[in-house]
DNA sequence: GGACGCATCGGACTTTCGTCCCATGGCCGG
DNA sequence: CCGGCCATGGGACGAAAGTCCGATGCGTCC
C-alpha cells in the first residue's frame, strides 16, 4: 500500500517544503524544522497549486509538511494529489483534526506521519527527524488508538486507484468533479476537448467506474468533513 | 426557512414514530416517549424506507425521532428526505454526534430539535414534550454554542431547494447520485426513461444546476461524515 | 538506441443526456 | 366542481458524453 519512500536526496542536505495557508503556523513549523535539521533547505507554500509548483521545481524534495485544509484542497484530496504526482516525496500531514480515524485514513493514503496542530515544538521536531529517517510518526497520545483502528479497505483501495492517475488526469478528475463539461475542462487546461475525452476514458478505466458521476462520487469520499463544515 | 409545523392531529392523541436501526436504543426511546405522553400511539422503523412507508401509512403523525445514521441514510440526507416529503411532520434528530455544528446544520435543515444519544431518559422526555408542544429543543449543554453558530447560508439555501422536490424527484435524485443511468433509474422505479428525464429536468431546475454531476455533488454536501467514516 | 509511458490530437461512431413541444389521468384543496 | 400540481408518457431534436480506431511528439529509463 504505502510505496517505499526512497531518499531522492541521499546526501545530508534534506529538502523540506512547508505547505500551510496560515502564515503564523507556517513560521512555527519553520522554526521546528530548523531545529530538526543540521543543514538543508526549507521552502514554503500557502496553497495546493503552490505546493505542486514547488515540488515540480524541486523534485528531489524529501518531505512535505502538509496542512489538510488549504485553498485548493479539503480533506484528503491534497494528500492524494501529492502522493499520486510525487510518490517519491514523503508527506507528513499537519492538522487540527487529531482524531484516531483521521490519522488512520491519512496513513492509509500514504502519509509518512501526522502532526497535531496542538503538538509542542519539541514534538514536531522529533516527528520531522523520525520521518526524514524514513520512519513513521504518529502523535504519542494517539498511537494506540490508531494502531487499533483497522484500515478501511475502501480507503486502501481508493488510494491504490488514485495513485495510478497521472498528474494531468488528476487535474481533469478534479474539474470533472466540479460538474464541468468536457469543453469547459478543455478550456481550463488549454487543450482540446478530444484530449479531455481521452483523459476521461483513462480515468474511468483506472478508477473502475463507468461515468463521470461515479468518478466524482469516488473523489468526494476523500472529503474529511468537519462533521459540520461552516467554511 | 423552517416551515410552520401545523399539528396534523389536533386532539390529544399524539402519534410518534421512532426511527433507529439499533433495537436497544429504539426501546430506550420508546420508554422515554411513553413517559412523555399521556396518551397516543408510538410506531417504530429501523431504516429510512421503513420510515417513509410508516409515514405514508400514517400521514398525520406528529413527530419522528430520527437517527441520522440508518440504512438508506447517512448524514442529513434522511432528514432532508423526510422534511421534503412530509413537511407537516416534525422531526427530532437523535444522534451521537452532539457537536454544535452538527446541531446547527440539523436545525437549518428543518429539524424541530436534537437529542444527544448520551442524554438521560428524563432529558429525552422533556425534549419530546417540548417539541410536541411546537417548541424547539436543543440539549441544554449545547444551547449557547449552537445559538452562537451562524447558519451556513449554503445549508439554508440547500434545504430550501431540496424541500421543493417532490417525493419521486427525491428518489430519482438519490439514484442519480449513485451514478446510475436514466435507463437504470427507470428500471428501478418501474417507469419509462422519458419519465425519468422529465424528473431529472425538473430536479435541475429546482436545484439550480445544469447537469447530473452537479446535482449529485449538491446532494453529497448533506453527508455529515464522521471525520473518518469506517463503516 | 530503443522501449515505454505520457500528452496531445484526429475522425467516426454509438449512446446517453437534456430540452422542447405535447397529452393523459389522478388527486387534493378551495 | 374546478384549477392546479403531480406523475406518467410520446416525438423529435441538439448537445454532450463516451468509445473505437488511429497518429505525432516528448521525455525517461535501461
Amino acid at each position: 500500500m504505502r510505496p517505499p519512500r526512497h531518499a531522492a536526496n541521499l546526501d545530508d542536505m534534506p529538502r523540506l517544503l512547508i505547505a500551510d495557508d496560515h502564515p503564523l503556523f507556517r513560521a512555527a513549523l519553520h522554526q521546528a524544522a530548523l531545529a530538526a535539521l543540521d543543514d538543508g533547505s526549507i521552502g514554503e507554500a500557502c496553497d495546493l497549486p503552490g505546493t505542486l509548483d514547488a515540488l515540480g521545481a524541486e523534485p528531489d524534495t524529501d518531505l512535505v509538511l502538509l496542512d489538510l485544509h488549504m485553498p485548493g484542497s479539503r480533506g484528503l484530496s491534497g494528500l492524494a494529489t501529492l502522493r499520486g504526482q510525487f510518490p517519491a516525496v514523503a508527506v507528513m500531514v499537519v492538522s487540527a483534526h487529531d482524531e484516531p480515524r483521521v490519522v488512520r485514513r491519512v496513513l492509509d493514503h500514504g502519509a509518512a506521519g501526522f502532526i497535531s496542530k496542538s503538538a509542542s515544538p519539541g514534538e514536531i521536531t522529533s516527528a520531522i527527524r523520525t520521518v526524514l529517517d524514513c520512519g513513521e510518526w504518529v502523535p504519542p497520545h494517539l498511537g494506540e488508538s490508531v494502531a487499533a483502528l483497522p484500515s478501511d479497505p475502501n480507503d486502501s483501495d481508493l488510494a491504490a486507484r488514485l495513485s495510478r492517475l497521472t498528474a494531468q488526469q488528476y487535474r481533469v478528475l478534479g474539474l470533472l468533479a466540479e460538474g464541468l463539461l468536457n469543453k469547459q475542462i478543455a478550456d481550463r487546461l488549454a487543450i482540446q476537448e478530444r484530449t479531455v475525452k481521452a483523459h476521461v476514458t483513462a480515468i474511468f478505466e483506472k478508477l473502475g467506474v463507468r461515468n463521470r458521476t461515479q468518478a466524482s462520487m469516488l473523489l468526494r469520499t476523500l472529503d474529511l468533513a468537519d462533521p459540520a463544515r461552516v467554511d
